[in-house]
DNA sequence: CTCCAGGGAGCCT
DNA sequence: AGGCTCCATGGA
């Protein structure tokens, strides 16, 4: 076990772990000791957070100072990566519109970083997404990494990653639904089967013009807009992206009725003329500040 | 009981 | 291209 921290005086803006990795916008980490995911800033502000790449698994947490990790390899650039933190949001804030709306959500979590999660994962998880409350998207990914991920020892104790793509290609569809996939089930199945075969994968989407990427990524099962705007948000880095949930309309709807256009393509484009260049980044922050209020009046 | 959740596929015009 | 309808599941 390798261990290390990150000053926070070595990143550009503030950070903040717990909204970034309880924001919903990864569903690729989870906290060892806690046996469920905790929402709404639930006391989550020092605990660890695991997940694994390949085949390493990592653990960070915030202190006062630093990121603190612990992994089973070297994990300082990979943590820098995974958590957005050369990521300037001086300078994503300054070129990013700002009104009533959007202030209130970036002053609300600010610290608040776009991940970069691994793709296939990442493609899995907002498969997964479809028509499902963010608390129970966790619990699937869960139940997919117990059953057909592969172990790691990590200190001792054993851990299952996210599932490879050939492990989850030979699943049959009602083996996903036995895991309470849903009809969500066929796609993860068919999706594994193009990546494990090579049919389409990540290196036909990465590089790619913005729009052209997400027209590629919808050729995936189970892949639309959304989706796929998910995928390159919150894997490879498209900051401009942004995912037009149920939560966006509504806010399109009430704060920015010009940008209905009717349709997908259209909307998003007038969104991110009006968002900026980092429209991603303040989509993400509106749809936690939405969500967290979702209660309130 | 009904309604809905970070939508998308299939089928119809 | 754009508009239905159906799709699993569980909590409110």
């Amino acid at each position: 076990m390798e261990r290390g921290a990150i000053p926070l005086d070595s990143v550009p803006g503030a950070v903040d772990v717990q909204a970034t990795l309880e924001s919903g916008q990864t569903y690729l980490w989870w906290r060892p000791d806690g046996d469920t995911y905790q929402t709404d800033g639930l006391s989550g502000g020092d605990a660890w957070y695991r997940t694994v790449v390949g085949d390493d698994v990592l653990e960070v947490r915030q202190s006062e100072t630093a990121v603190e990790w612990r992994a089973t390899t070297d994990a300082a650039p990979l943590v820098r990566e995974l958590l957005g933190l050369d990521d300037d949001l001086h300078e994503i804030r300054r070129a990013t519109h700002t009104d009533d709306l959007t202030s209130a959500a970036w002053d609300a979590y600010d610290g608040l970083r776009i991940v970069r999660d691994p793709f296939f994962g990442c493609l899995v998880s907002f498969i997964c997404s479809a028509q499902m409350r963010v608390e129970r998207i966790f619990g699937m990914q869960e139940r997919l990494r117990r059953e057909y991920g592969t172990p790691i020892d990590f200190d001792g104790e054993t851990v299952h990653g996210f599932p490879e793509p050939d492990a989850l290609a030979a699943a049959t569809e009602q083996d996903l639904r036995d895991l309470k996939l849903g009809y969500r089930a066929p796609y993860v199945q068919r999706t594994a089967e193009m990546v494990a075969s090579g049919e389409l994968t990540e290196a036909d989407i990465r590089g790619r013009a913005y729009e052209l990427a997400r027209e590629e990524l919808t050729g995936f099962v189970g892949v639309g807009d959304k989706v796929a705007d998910c995928v390159l948000l919150f894997s490879l880095g498209y900051l401009e992206a942004v995912p037009l949930d149920t939560w966006m309309q509504t806010a399109i709807e009430d704060h920015y009725p010009d940008c209905d256009q009717g349709n997908y393509a259209d909307t998003s484009r007038a969104f991110r003329e009006q968002l900026g260049p980092y429209a991603g980044y303040t989509q993400t922050y509106l749809f936690h500040f939405l969500r967290a209020g979702r209660n309130e009046a």
